[in-house]
Parts: structure tokens; sequence; C-alpha cells
DNA sequence: TTATTGCGGACCATTTTAGTCCTCTTTAAA
DNA sequence: TTTAAAGAGGACTAAAATGGTCCGCAATAA
């Protein structure tokens, strides 16, 4: 189904909750609370943050974790990236060595096209914008705050 | 690593082959050996294919399978959504009712923005931009066919 | 009538994912 | 100086998803 793994969905609840007070130092522990997520599991996603440089820890007491960029400079991009790895549809995007059908695939190149649009648009949506409550229209369904769309060129890239 | 199952992947390299002779009836043991995919998982990939009406098939002696529209209008959003569902990156985006974290998740209805995202860039390119095989350069990287850029804007959708 | 081909679904092995836990290190404060 | 509160790192397990195979049935051309 094209999903993201649970784990990058806890990222960006816990994240957007952070959002909301970008400097401040949250423990593991508040954030589970207030996210509704275990405890162990949010820890588990903000070692994996930290990896990354999405947020910073301070260690010992009051210590605890906080945004490393303002809400409006991180991207969903990075996030998912921190806990899923290099934002890529297939294996042979990443390495193309590793793919066996290479003699018989002729679709691989293409491949790439594909994947820099969809990190363009996972690098075009911030914290900042996941972080505004969304609008509810009066039929149940969401109105979203910012609209995306593509615009196919032709010109070869690089 | 936000992957496609190998599934679309095969399903993507097969429909690749059947693109070089748009009208022609393939069998599955045929497509099997020039993809250099096992026959039960072509067959599998396949069926899939034809519930989404992206292939036709003929049953009984002569039969096989064949691209039910034309290579410029099969898109790779349609082939993914054949074998993984719909294309959504979370769960609670097809299924709102299906969400835990729902009374402490401010971040739901955003998610739609980045998924119509992802699933125009996928609609964007087609099986016949796969098709082509990829340009290379020299030092060994593909030049793909065709850019996809992104323009995001401000007004509210619909 | 038979050989060929797809249909539908069951089934199992493997891999991936999610979640928990344990021990160690760091640091603030009593 | 000690203690409690926090994060770091990694091992481990249960559950779920995925990939791949197989079987008996149905359709059709020769």
């Amino acid at each position: 189904m094209l999903r993201i793994s649970k784990l990058s969905d806890y990222a960006i609840i816990i994240l957007g909750h952070m959002a909301k007070a970008p400097s401040q130092t949250f423990a593991a522990n508040d954030l589970a609370g207030s996210a509704g997520i275990g405890g162990p599991t949010v820890s588990k996603v903000l070692k994996a943050l930290v990896k990354a440089h999405v947020v910073r820890s301070t260690r010992g007491a009051k210590g605890g974790y906080q945004l490393a960029q303002t809400p409006e400079k991180t991207s969903i991009a990075s996030i998912i990236a921190a806990l899923e790895g290099p934002i890529a549809l297939t294996e042979c995007s990443i390495d193309l060595n590793h793919c066996e059908q290479a003699s018989s695939c002729n679709v691989r190149g293409n491949w790439s096209v594909i994947n820099r649009a969809i990190r363009t648009a996972l690098e075009a949506v911030t914290l900042a914008d996941m972080a505004i409550t969304p609008t509810m229209g009066s039929d149940g369904f969401h109105i979203p705050v910012k609209d995306i769309t593509f615009q196919p060129r032709r010109n070869p890239e690089q």
C-alpha cells in the first residue's frame, strides 16, 4: 500500500507535539504521555531521530529532546529518512549491483525520476505544515492548508 | 525505506515487456521467461493486474494477457494500486476510524496533502515513459527522459 | 477429446516490523 | 559524594506482512 512504517508515523506525531514549543526540551516519557504511544517505543523513535540530527538530546537529569531546527526547516522527508533510510521506491535505486533482474530489466533507470519526484514532495512539506490543526469541513473532510501540484517538464536533468 | 513491494516491481518489469507489443497477447510463462521471474509469481502478478483492469486476459489454449490500454495511458500509479491497494502513506488516510491516536493526533488531515502529491507523481509517469531504455551516461549514471518538478501553491484545494 | 492456458484460493517459509527490556553512561541536585 | 533522572545502545521476541509455490477448476482452440 506504499505505506510508511508505524515508527515514522509516530515520529511525525511526536515531533508535532514538540513543534508547539520548538525550543523546549521534552523528556521521552512526557512525550509518550501526550502522544498516547508507549514509552519504550517513543524512546526508540527519538533515538533514531537523534542519529539523523532531526532532534538534539541532553543526557542526565533534566535532560530530554529538543528539535534540532525550527519546524519550518524540518522536512517530512528528513523524518521518514531518519526512520527508514534513503527514500527510494525500489531496492536497485539505492544499490544497482544488488538487482537480480539486471539484464532483463529495462525500466531501472527511469525509477530515479519517480524517486526524485516523491522525495521532492516529501521535502516540500515541513513539520510546521503538519502541525497546523487541520480545518475540518462540515462534511467531515479535511481541508489541507497547502496543495502541491506537479508540473512535468521534458528537459533531461543534470 | 518507503519501498514498493517486489510484486509491484515485477509488475512494472512485466508490463514493460508487454509494452513493446501493446496489442499482442502474451502467455504468462513466456513473460516469465523474458522477465527472468518465476512462473507462478508472474501469474500471481498478472492475476492482480487483471482484477484492476490494467491487463485483459484470454483463457484457454492460445490465451494469455494483453495490455488493457496503451502504454501511454497506463500509469505507474494504477499498477502499484493494483498490487498494493490505495496509494496512501498512512493507514488513517484510508480509514479514519481505524486510528488509535485519533484524539492526540493533530497531523492527520495534512497527510492528505502529501498523499495526493505522491499519487500525482505516480500518475504522471506512464508505462510508456518507463519502457524507454534509459540512456546511460559514461559515468554509469542514468539520464532519465523526463523530469518532474514540484510547484507548491498556497491555494486550498477544492 | 485433449492440451493449453487462465482463475481462485490455500498454504507455508521467510523477512520485516513493532515493541519491550536490560545494562551502561551522563548529569543535576540534594 | 551520592542518588535519582534521564538518554544510549543494543539484544531479543512476538506478530504481521510478504513472497513464492501449488493445487484443483474452468475455458477454449485444435
